[in-house]
Order: C-alpha cells, then sequence, then structure tokens
RNA sequence: GCGAACGUAGCUCAGUUGGUUAGAGCGCUGGAUUGUGGCUCCAGAGGUCGGUGGUUCAAAUCCACCCGUUCGUACCA
C-alpha cells in the first residue's frame, strides 16, 4: 500500500451525529430575533426569566428511568462518578418542577416564569425534527383556577402574532383531560386496569387531523393498515362505544377556519346524554369557564378555539391542554406542500410539584418548539434574513508593518463609526485573491492603497456590489481589469465619509428592488 | 421498533446482458493576468464505487448480512 493511501486511511472522518446539526449566521441571527420577540411577550405579560442547566439526575426527569440494558432508551444519560444517573432534559417543566420545589421556600406564589433552552431526545430524528432542539416555556406556578390557563392561551397567540403571523394563520386548540377522563369512564374505561386501552384510546383521537374521520375510526375500533403495509392494532372499542367517542370527538362545530362557535359547542358538549359523570361536568364547566373569558377579553375563535379532539401529551396534563397550530401550508425545500401542525402547546400540571414536596401546587404553562416554528417562518419568508451588511474590507498591498498599521488604523476607523469593517488576513500577496474573498464573503465595499495611492494620499473604494452589476455588460478581460468599474479615488481623510455615503446608497438600492 | 426505496469524486448524477485503466457537469487548485472579482481558454488534484463476506475466469453491476440516508408507520415526556 503505498503512503498516500496509508495517509487517507488514517485520516478521522468528520461527522456529525445523526439529528444534530450545526448552526449557520443566518440561523442564529433568525432565532436570535425570534426569541426576543417571543421574550417581549412573556417580559409584557409580567413573567420572569429564569434558567436551570442542561443536565438533572434522571430520577427527577419523570418515569424515565434508565435500566441496565437501555440507559438511553428516549434520554441522552451518563453516570456521574458516583454511579448516579444523570440525564440530558427532554423537556423545560420537569426541570422547572424540580427548581419550584428545592426553592419552595424563597419563591413567591405563583410564580410566573419563563426560559429558553436546549433539550434532547434520543429518538428518531426526521425532516425538521432533531435530537438537540430549542424549547421557549412559560409556566405559571401556585394558580389553582382556570384564569390562569386561560392567560396562557392568550399569550400563545399573542406571540403568535408578534412572530408575525397574521390572526386566521394559526389558531390555539383548547380542550380538558378532564373531559376526555369523563368520555372514557362512561365508555367503560376507567379504572387502573384499563389504563393501556385508554391510552389506545386517546392516541386514536390525537391522530384525528392527520388520518381523518375515517382513520380515527379504524384505529379506535379493529386497528389500521398503514400504506407501508404496517399494522397499527386498535383500541377494540364495541360499536356504541366507537360512536359515542365518535360523537364526542367531531363535536367541534365545523373544520372550516372561520366557522366555529364555542358556545355553541359547549351547549352541544352538555347535552351529550352518554355522558353523566362528575369527572366530565367539571370538564365541560371549566371549558365553558375558560369559554367565557376568551370572548369576554376579545379573543374570539378566529384565535382561540375549544376543540375536542385536541388530546396533547399524555403523561402529566391534569386539566386543560391546549395547543398552538399553523394553519397555512408550507413549502419546503424540495418544493413540497407540508402541513406543520402544532409548533407548540401545554397545559395543567397539578401533580408535577407535588412528586418531590408532596404539597399540592398546581401549574399551568406551555412549550413553543422554537426549532420547528423557526423552519415554518423561515420558509414563509417572515424572518429578516441577510438583511445583515457583510464588512467593508481593507485589502493588503503591502506586507510591510508599517503598511499594515495603516491598514489597520482604517479598519479601526471605521469600526468606531459602526461600520462592519474588516483588514484581508490572507495572503496578501496573491490580490486577485482578496477582492474574490470580499466578492464571495458578499462585502459591499472595498478599499484599496498601493504605493502609488499612499504617495497622493488617497485611495480606492470599490463598490462591489455595482461591479457584479457591471461585469455582465464587459465581456474581455483587458477591459474589465483595466476599467477598474464602480471604483473611486477618495482622499485618505474622507474614507469614513465616502464609506458611509456608498453603504446608504446600497441600502436605498436595496430598498428599490424590495 | 416495523416496512419500503436508495447509497458511484466536495455537490448533482451517468455507467450497456457482469468484461480492460470507472466518467460528465458544477465546484476546487494552479496558469494565461507579479496592482483588481466576473467571462473565456489551458493544465491539475480529487474515488477503499457505503462496509464485510459470498457466487464467478472476471463484480460498481448478482446474492447474503451489516451500516447509513430518505419516505411511510409506531413511539413522542
Amino acid at each position: 500500500m503505498s503512503e498516500k493511501k496509508k495517509k487517507k486511511l488514517q485520516k478521522l472522518k468528520a461527522r456529525l451525529p445523526r439529528g444534530f446539526v450545526d448552526r449557520s449566521p443566518a440561523d442564529i441571527r433568525a432565532t436570535d430575533e425570534m426569541v426576543a420577540k417571543i421574550k417581549a411577550v412573556y417580559e409584557r405579560y409580567g413573567f420572569d426569566p429564569v434558567e436551570t442547566p442542561i443536565f438533572e439526575y434522571t430520577d427527577c426527569l419523570g418515569k424515565f428511568l434508565p435500566d441496565q440494558d437501555r440507559p438511553n432508551e428516549g434520554v441522552f444519560s451518563v453516570q456521574d462518578d458516583d454511579e448516579q444517573w444523570m440525564s440530558l432534559r427532554y423537556d423545560l417543566t420537569a426541570p422547572l418542577a424540580r427548581h419550584v420545589a428545592e426553592n419552595i421556600n424563597e419563591i413567591q406564589l405563583p410564580y410566573r416564569t419563563y426560559r429558553a433552552g436546549w433539550v434532547f431526545r434520543n429518538e428518531k430524528p426526521g425532516p425538521g425534527r432533531f435530537r438537540q432542539f430549542m424549547q421557549f416555556d412559560a409556566d405559571t406556578v401556585g394558580a389553582p383556577g382556570v384564569q390562569a390557563d386561560a392567560e396562557m392561551c392568550m399569550m400563545m397567540a399573542d406571540t403568535m402574532e408578534a412572530l408575525g403571523i397574521a390572526r386566521g394563520d394559526y389558531v390555539i386548540r383548547v380542550n380538558n383531560r378532564k373531559v376526555l377522563d369523563g368520555v372514557l369512564e362512561a365508555i367503560g374505561l376507567g379504572g387502573e386496569k384499563n389504563a393501556a386501552r385508554r391510552l389506545t384510546v386517546l392516541r386514536a383521537i390525537d391522530k384525528f387531523d392527520k388520518f381523518g374521520d375515517e382513520g380515527v375510526r379504524l384505529l379506535l375500533g379493529d386497528g389500521r393498515k398503514d400504506e407501508s403495509g404496517d399494522f397499527t392494532p386498535g383500541a377494540k372499542l364495541d360499536a356504541d362505544s366507537l360512536d359515542q367517542v365518535m360523537e364526542f370527538v367531531s363535536a367541534r362545530k365545523s373544520a372550516e377556519v372561520g366557522d366555529w362557535n364555542d358556545e355553541g359547542l359547549i351547549d352541544d358538549l352538555e347535552r351529550l346524554k352518554f355522558v353523566v359523570n362528575e369527572t366530565y361536568r367539571v370538564g365541560v364547566h371549566e371549558l365553558a369557564t375558560l369559554q367565557k373569558l376568551f370572548s369576554k377579553s376579545g379573543y374570539t375563535e378566529d384565535r382561540i378555539l375549544i376543540d375536542t379532539s385536541c388530546v396533547r401529551g399524555l403523561e402529566y396534563y391534569t386539566g386543560p391542554v391546549y395547543e398552538a397550530e399553523l394553519l397555512f401550508d408550507v413549502t419546503n425545500e424540495k418544493g413540497e406542500t407540508v402541513q406543520f401542525g402544532s409548533v407548540g402547546g401545554g397545559g395543567r400540571y397539578d401533580g408535577l410539584v407535588k412528586r418531590f414536596t408532596g404539597q399540592d401546587v398546581p401549574a399551568t404553562g406551555f412549550s413553543i418548539g422554537v426549532s420547528r416554528l423557526m423552519t415554518a417562518l423561515k420558509n414563509l419568508g417572515k424572518l429578516g434574513q441577510d438583511d445583515v451588511i457583510q464588512p467593508v474590507l481593507v485589502t493588503v498591498m503591502d506586507g510591510d508593518t508599517e503598511a499594515l498599521g495603516r491598514y489597520q488604523k482604517m479598519v479601526q476607523m471605521l469600526r468606531e463609526a459602526g461600520i462592519r469593517a474588516e483588514m484581508y488576513q490572507g495572503n496578501w500577496k496573491k490580490f486577485g485573491n482578496q477582492l474574490k474573498y470580499a466578492d464571495r464573503r458578499g462585502c459591499p465595499l472595498a478599499i484599496i492603497q498601493g504605493s502609488d495611492e499612499r504617495e497622493a494620499g488617497k485611495v480606492q473604494i470599490k463598490d462591489l456590489i455595482e461591479g457584479k452589476r457591471l461585469s455582465g455588460e464587459i465581456t474581455d478581460n483587458v477591459t474589465w481589469r483595466e476599467s477598474r468599474p464602480a471604483q473611486i479615488e477618495v482622499a485618505e481623510d474622507r474614507i469614513v465619509a465616502e464609506v458611509i455615503r456608498m453603504l446608504a446608497d446600497q441600502a436605498e438600492d436595496r430598498a428599490k428592488s424590495g
């Protein structure tokens, strides 16, 4: 084997773990922009930030205790040097419950708080679904009344609009776990022994948006076969129970946007004759209260909507649940139309803090999937992308220390005037490469001073944007080089003023061409 | 987890019924042009044909298993 081959085999393959991504400047700037907008809404509602670490002891996170065989099922877990299991957090709610429980004596309840952070899930990644993603949560801890839930829903709606999503392009769906539980109880699925079937029914209901009426019926009954031939076992409800569940689920008046009437829906729910238990009555009453709170505050059905098919997470919710959904179609990079669906959700979790304290500490809150929502907004063109002006490049003609000092001084003067600027740091001897670098980086202007200009106390300022436009009209290289297109010569002490003027001209051109 | 499709240069892809030294476009590097981006021309670098094993005189091509990607589905705190 040749030396070259050997070297090649020794080379380390650069690769990223699947489900993880590197973030580009545009992504980072877009995320910052989004987070700032969301934060402004939460602050205005009177919420304060708090931050917890990305690692927690595994038992504090919830039910996912790693076992010997599969310590990383669902979560990323490691053992500390004292052999205690720690995990990367998979949401921001469990860590908040831990934080509140641990500081319960110092925290003034009701505690209104928000936080953004990365969370991790060890599961199969998909398009727009990563193993590390950002969530932005808001919670009210220590508030038992549905008015706290109502506030959460309204804040979600306000957040959507603050992000530039028009009214009618999103909706907040609201339901109540107590109502769902009441229905399940009514069809004989109450009690511990039916827990598994209850889950199957709830999952089936949750698929309403995806598979429609017919698909849900299959999942509630014998089961459903998908396109690949894979079979999903159903809940095996009898015909009467199935009809009753469907009657409840399709109680939402219409699938047509803008054609909703929650007051009528509540009336219908109150009249559903097969459900007579207390759980259901309490649940419907809560929904009725929420509906009144929404409509009295001006949040009508075009923003917040009661939807009996909304299920949300199955684990710790105890009362109202809510979900933000995008209603417009999103076209992805491949030109395919994608139903984006849910971009955030939450609900009431009255039992979560109690696990630590033993005392009832009711809480409600929601989470926005920042990474997911950003994908949707980006495809919609709602994020100001690439509006960052790249730096002005000061080129290097002479590499002696004195000349370099002069170039550095020009850069500093520009920086002091608030203009992004840099001196070329590559091999200055290849001047062509300097302009090529500036061109590819998208630099708006280049500043050039060789010995000729230096002796005359002048510099060349080249408009790279205008130059690019002119390049289409010049075909022969000699003209291209010698005509020095879009380039002006100014006195050294005019550099900052001229750069400001030229950047302003470019900004005006951009504004004109949209 | 289950099922299907795909895997050839940095990228997008050709590659005949299995047949010599695996190609193109784009990109990259150098030159034409020691002080000016683009265009054009010339030259060059770059490949364990996803991996391992098998069938064969002969495998990028056929078979098995594995890995990876994509799609559907399940799970999703």
